[in-house]
RNA sequence: UGUCCCAUGGUGUAAUGGUAGCACACCUGAUUUUGGUUCAGCUUGCCUAGGUUCGAAUCCUGGUGGGACAACCA
């Protein structure tokens, strides 16, 4: 490279993803009058997963980036699957994630603009009403290989159309005796073209309409109208719907001959692939199988891949924003590997999270040459990645906890961690040498014995001593009990992508979730915030679950060191 | 015997006709009062066969492989 170059090398140049380039390309070309809107469309059907974090980090993302505006668009066509519970959760999650949106629509707002566009297909010969059941509208669908054949209604006079659509909205018409069906191309290679169904009949009343409509219009007519009556410019979406963009052109084509007053514009579809993550699955069917088998303690269970789930299990936005950036936006299919995810959360944690003690598996630690009734103060760093976040103090007296595992009679040489006759240094006090320990009846280890070395306090001279572990610890009489929930990251004991057409129950993880009742922690958490993050020492991240009630302090396992994992989850 | 989309280390993603780079994962070493963090380093890749070109991951063609489409779901 030419010298003088420097400016450029320094910038850190983070490349576009394709959506972006089109975004600029468009923004360049003038399009749309430099106009940039988004939307963001879920259906109220369900809590929002970690996919939809994707989708809402690009449609939001867009917006923000590009001077735009994001609309919150809830594609309510089917009150049979939606609800008003998930409207809230839905929102509330969103603005967790630290966005706003500049509307709040709903496709239910469109219901008549889209029943007078209907009647005016109708009148041009362009819709008609199809008395066959469902089943002989599949038969007459052909496959994707075969041609399909018209349905013996598709001529019927318009006049009979017209008037057997208005009865189809007031409740003459039982479902499934009647569709309104798009009269487009029965022998189109693309089989959305072979006259989609448009409207159908349900009598179940809507969440937001009640029962003033009984006619309600399918995805594929409402969608594309509803960007258009918005003024949506880019309308993103996964891939599966890639099919149905021809459709979606083929409608607002339509609906563009009445409009000339609109001018050039015109939405776009485009579509980006979708996230799947090893070890859990991702669609909201079988989520809401999990919670209304009771296999899981609901949507914000913190084995869930939802967004409250992860919320609930110690997640911040930042971390799922930085995930979502990682992982990027293509047309290739892939699964991404939640270690990528974990690694998220840790760096952001490993930032912010304060340092304290705590013990899940407690047996006591006796020094048996510390003065009795002795407890001394020991100060304790919050966070050695941050020094503006200072230190708390701890309290020090002869009988400790420590961790079960942290002590091993026979030790291979590789355990740096407390045996008889190896120095260990407990953390932020004094190195000490195991000279014993004491057994019940089972052999189980009940009371580990050593000796502190006054000379070894932290912060004096003699405390330099190298030493290989260095061990957590709380004091019996000063720490308090706690509960701690583990969550294991394998949800799934196999990646289920890899099992095409098991039942993924059968793959869940019976383990999947550990309660251990027995754990101490220092006083320091006794006024802890719910969902407040902490690390607990080589112990991982955790933080404090909504559960907590002010007698018992309730902790759920965000994710482990990176080491630690294998040797605390196969205990 | 269809239409459409896709193919870069183990995983995910850059490079848009000019030295294949980044992150995660893995492994090694150094530092460390967390077996954490940090730092340094190592290993691993353009599906395939042709064509265009001085030059192809990139453009073209044929293969191969994967995915989507046949809901009165979205």
């Amino acid at each position: 490279m030419v010298e003088g170059n420097n400016q450029n090398t320094e910038e850190v140049k983070k490349s576009l993803n394709f959506i972006e380039v089109i975004v600029e390309k468009d923004l360049a070309e003038g399009k749309n009058n430099g106009k940039i809107q988004t939307r963001f469309p879920p259906e109220p059907n369900g809590y929002l997963h970690i996919g939809h974090a994707k989708a809402i980090c690009m449609d939001f993302g867009i917006a923000q980036k590009y001077g735009g505006v994001c609309n919150l668009r809830f594609d309510d066509t089917n009150p049979v699957k939606e609800d008003v519970e998930y409207v809230d959760s839905i929102m509330e999650d969103i603005q967790w994630l630290g966005y706003q949106w500049g509307n709040v629509y709903y496709a239910s707002d469109y219901f008549q603009q889209l029943w007078d566009f209907a009647v005016r297909l109708i009148k041009d010969g362009k819709a008609y009403i199809d008395e066959q059941s469902a089943e002989e509208i599949a038969k007459q669908k052909g496959t994707p290989t075969e041609p399909g054949k018209h349905s013996p209604f598709r001529d019927r006079p318009i006049e009979e159309s017209l008037s057997l659509f208005e009865k189809m909205n007031t409740g003459e018409i039982a479902e499934g005796a009647m569709v309104l069906r798009a009269k487009i191309d029965m022998a189109a290679s693309n089989m959305h073209f072979r006259d989609p169904i448009i409207y159908r009949v349900i009598n179940h009343p809507h969440h937001r309409t009640g029962t003033i409509w009984k006619a309600y219009p399918m995805y594929d007519f409402a969608h594309g109208e509803s960007d258009y009556f918005e003024g949506v410019t880019h309308s993103i979406c996964t891939l599966e719907f890639v099919v149905h963009r021809p459709l979606y052109d083929w409608f607002i084509d339509e609906l563009k001959t009445q409009r000339p007053e609109d001018g050039e514009y015109r939405p776009h579809q485009y579509e980006f692939n979708r996230l799947g993550l090893t070890y859990t699955v991702m669609s909201k069917r079988k989520l809401l199988q999990l919670v209304q088998e009771g296999l899981v303690r609901g949507w914000d269970d913190p084995r869930m891949p939802t967004i409250c789930g992860y919320r609930r299990r110690g997640y911040t936005p930042t971390s799922i924003h930085n995930f979502i950036d990682k992982i990027g936006y293509t047309k290739y299919d892939g699964t991404i590997d939640v270690a990528l995810l974990e690694h998220s959360i840790r760096e952001d944690l490993n930032a912010k999270a304060k340092r304290v003690s705590a013990v899940l598996d407690p047996v006591k630690l006796i020094l048996t040459n510390y003065p009795e009734g002795q407890v001394e103060m020991m100060e304790a760093i919050n966070n050695p990645e941050d020094e503006s976040m200072g230190s708390h103090e701890i309290a020090f007296s002869r009988e400790l906890f420590i961790e079960r595992e942290d002590f091993m009679e026979d030790a291979p040489k590789k355990f740096f961690r407390m045996t008889p006759g190896q120095e260990v240094r407990l953390k932020n006090a004094y190195i000490v040498k195991c000279t014993g320990c004491k057994k019940d009846e089972n052999g189980n280890i009940s009371e580990i014995y050593a000796e502190y070395d006054p000379a070894t306090r932290s912060g004096m001279p003699e405390s330099d001593r190298k030493v290989k572990g260095t061990l957590h610890w709380v004091s019996v009489e000063h720490s308090i009990p706690a509960e701690v929930r583990l969550y294991d990251r394998l949800f799934m004991v196999e990646n289920p992508g890899d099992e095409k057409d098991k039942d993924f129950r059968e793959l869940l993880n019976p383990d999947s979730l550990k309660i251990l009742t027995n754990c101490r922690v220092e006083k320091e958490l006794e006024n802890v915030k719910v969902l407040d993050s902490f690390q607990f020492q080589r112990l991982g991240y955790f933080n404090v679950d909504p559960d907590t009630t002010p007698s018992k302090l309730v902790f759920n396992r965000t994710v482990p060191l990176k080491d630690s994992w294998s040797k605390i989850a196969n205990k």
